[in-house]
DNA sequence: AATAAAACTGACGGGTCAGTCATTATAAAA
DNA sequence: TTTTATAATGACTGACCCGTCAGTTTTATT
């Protein structure tokens, strides 16, 4: 009979977490101590080791955490009907958390995860398989845009995928590097980058749809 | 009147940064003690601060280094007469130096020196510095291109900077974690970038460019 | 109220590491 | 050969930090 419930020890849970993010954002994990940690959620040092049992633990916790809202992003442009729609989509929702300042702390802290995991196999796991699931996300995209043929059968799924995310991560490490990024040109940049994707018979889609520069809501600002 | 002549100290300057590449790649710099940059590079502890006043140091003469290398290739472009050829020739460069076996410490290095740029001041002004060469290169291409007519007026030459850097980025990374990465989709899609930003008279400048997928020897494998 | 199981606490131990400095080695000049 | 200015050395130190554990508090159950 445990003393407290599964919605109270996550609660714990996310307070640590919470807190641990505000740290690794603001001095970087190896400058972070524990006692920072302590300092920052309100539990002692003790209940920090109840909960993970290792401060790299928390980083994978918090990668894991990250992955999960992606896949939401994922799953939400796959319910696009037209692909292409559903690629335009997917670059506009992910453009968006570039700059939302809710998740400024996770994007610093991504950053410092991308390369910690050149050293940990944890940390490495944990991103690379992050990224596969958006790589198969666009993959499957694409796929299904050339059964269609609006996107021309020639184009690899793969490399262009991984090529799409790839300027995500770099926009990612600029922006969080507080450079001017102005995002409508890249948005701009990456419109083109699928146009350059498209069949004459995409093209078409590509230009009635209104996922960019929409009048009410500007996309990538 | 020194012992050593500049050289020599230069040459001993060398060898410590050498080793304390190598060391930063294999265990990340926070994992590197100053003890183990002494074993690898055969200098005692103290001739480490006869060269650099602080570990920090070092990262920031590697980076230094680093952008040295890169503003070579920026003027190895710029030297083309053709601004388009230019665009093609900086992208085919840089995406040899992604795999070259001889630059994989510096890669991985340069990786773990993005994460530090969000903490150290003086790294954050290096990188961001080194950055902001590459893209001035890269809009001085796109003007040049836009005043011949080859290029789409309404382009943002910093905005297709900053796209394609990111690009480049993202790759540095993924390369990194020793993902599969096939350089030859990426470098398409990247040709596709650059082709979407031409005008009509522009693409016949790109299709006669041998700069991608020449016969003889493949660009970006 | 008494009990007991689980959660929580925080002081502390064992270990690590960046940078220092008193000493030694080296080589150019006298 | 002697002198002297610079280079190099490596043992040392003071600070720091992760993770532990013996003891305390909390709360569900009896």
């Amino acid at each position: 009979m445990p003393k407290i419930s599964d919605a109270q020890r996550e609660t714990r849970r996310q307070q640590i977490l919470a807190a641990a993010l505000r740290c690794f954002s603001r001095d970087g994990f190896h400058n972070t101590t524990t006692a920072d940690i302590v300092r920052e959620s309100g539990v002692s040092q003790g209940t920090l080791y109840l909960y993970f049992t290792t401060k790299e633990d928390m980083v994978v916790a918090l990668a894991d955490d990250r992955h999960q809202s992606e896949a939401f992003l994922n799953a939400l442009a796959q319910s696009e009907q037209d692909p292409v729609r559903g690629l335009l989509t997917l670059i506009e929702l992910h453009g968006r958390g570039l700059t939302e300042p809710r998740r400024l702390d996770a994007r610093r802290v991504g950053v410092q995860g991308w390369a910690e995991s050149l050293r940990s196999p944890r940390i490495h796991a944990s991103v690379v398989g992050g990224m596969a699931l958006v790589r198969e996300a666009i993959g499957q995209l694409i796929q299904r845009g050339q059964r269609t043929g609006q996107i021309r059968p020639e184009v690899d799924p793969d490399g262009v995928a991984r090529t799409l995310i790839a300027t995500f991560q770099g926009l990612v490490l600029q922006v969080a590097w507080g450079e001017p990024v102005d995002l409508h040109a890249c948005g701009r940049t990456m419109r083109d980058m699928i146009g350059a994707l498209l069949t004459d018979a995409g093209k078409l889609t590509l230009a009635a749809s209104p996922a960019f520069d929409p009048p009410a809501e500007p996309s990538l600002d």
